[in-house]
DNA sequence: GCAAATTTGTCCGTATGTATC
DNA sequence: AGATACATACGGACAAATTTG
């Protein structure tokens, strides 16, 4: 019966607490230095291992970044987080393994229609000329090359939605789709004739935004993700058959 | 200069993985038990440190779940990690506060209007009634009672993207929602006046569904986020001056 | 209600790998 | 190359929480 207070907050968790205390008020911001962990043992009344597991829960929520042998550091904030965790949903999915694919499209989906009026009279002359470049590389580039496909890929999705002004519209559009790029694989039964389907609605995509036309813009985004949502449903239909 | 394998990958990021790799391989569902970490260790051939912190990362991204004294399970998957990430991002935001907060609205409006047509054509009678209830408890509790009201008010918002069928909206838009809770009590200012507008705003929502009416769904939505986009404008104008 | 068994939480000491100067 | 500072990893011991007999 030590007169010692029986926490009843784990004592990790109040040092990832601590840690978040000290990163707010001294107004840190990402990249800046944080105390070393036998500096933060002795701030925060924690033995190593306390400390280092509380650093690497902040760690996995990019509130921390630490890097060996050098020290720990404020992290980025992005939305890996939520990459990590959705990708992981996606691959186990009990029962339906296409379902959290299938709403993740509507979401890729829902975000560029819900944004429509705003992307097509904010995108300049020389954003308009990079996208329709991509398109061009999507549309010489076949299944050759996958790796500059995709690349040019993401980088189309990730323009339409950058003049909008809104940093976090724009990480979770390309959050959501790098979950797809990675949970998309599992998903065979792409054809060329799905693939030219898709660069043709881009190409549609950006000449409805050079003509300021959104109703023909939003059209086109949704032939753009026919056939994927063909290609899901097929899966589906194949899944339910095999049960 | 033992024998082991230098492992150019850190040793717990490899038990991470191998942790994920045993949960598919099984086919685990959320609720279902793990090894105990003692089990881990041998089968991953790590220590219980290593151990430790991999199922620490695991924990934070809610993809596996940790009761003292009791065993370790597979997580729920939630969006959980997200929540924290953004939340503080938003009590960060170095420069200016309410940058988060703003784009959060956004989004939040984003997403029930990219969906207004769905939600529209989709609400069935009872859940026009529900909604209809919870406009009038938050019309009846004023400041007073602002657990009653907050609750309400979640209850509303998660209640009007329900009928979409589409699981990842749904948690998209409470986890929002969660985030602008904890962020926006930073912005004072905050009247009766805009209180009623909102509320009223709500009731124009649930008519225009009632009566099948897009375009007014939509411009109630609007009307909705008004009083919130106000008061953050007028807050980052204080941010500003006082720069 | 008590006590034992099981499992996670916390601490300490030590040795190793890594990056910087 | 050597020295230093830091994170990484190990193993053992005890405390705290939970379940079970």
């Amino acid at each position: 019966m030590s007169g010692a207070k029986p926490a009843r907050t784990l004592l990790r968790q109040e040092v990832v607490e601590g840690i978040e205390r000290h990163i707010l008020q001294e107004r840190l911001r990402p990249g800046d230095p944080l105390p070393t962990e036998p500096a933060l043992c002795e701030a925060l009344g924690a033995s190593r291992s306390s400390v280092r597991e509380a650093v690497k829960i902040l760690d996995a929520l990019d509130i921390v970044e630490v890097r060996h042998g050098h020290g720990t550091y404020v992290g980025r904030l992005s939305l890996s987080p939520l990459v990590e965790s959705l990708t992981f949903r996606g691959l186990l999915s009990p029962g339906d393994e296409f379902q959290v694919l299938a709403d993740l499209v509507d979401v890729r989906e829902l975000v560029e229609r819900g944004m429509a009026d705003r992307i097509v009279t904010r995108l300049g002359p020389g954003q308009l000329d990079a996208l329709e470049r991509l398109v061009a590389t999507l549309r010489e580039q076949g299944a050759g090359q996958e790796r500059g496909f995709v690349e040019a890929d993401r980088a189309f999705h990730a323009l339409l939605v950058a003049p909008l002004g809104n940093e976090l519209v724009e990480q979770l559009s390309t959050a959501f789709w790098d979950v797809s790029a990675i949970v998309a694989p599992h998903l065979d039964g792409f054809t060329h004739a799905d693939e030219a389907e898709t660069v043709a609605a881009k190409q549609s995509i950006v000449d409805a935004a050079r003509a300021g036309d959104v109703p023909a813009f939003m059209k086109s985004l949704g032939e753009h993700y026919a056939p994927v949502r063909r290609r899901i449903s097929e899966a589906r239909a194949r899944n339910a058959a095999r049960a």
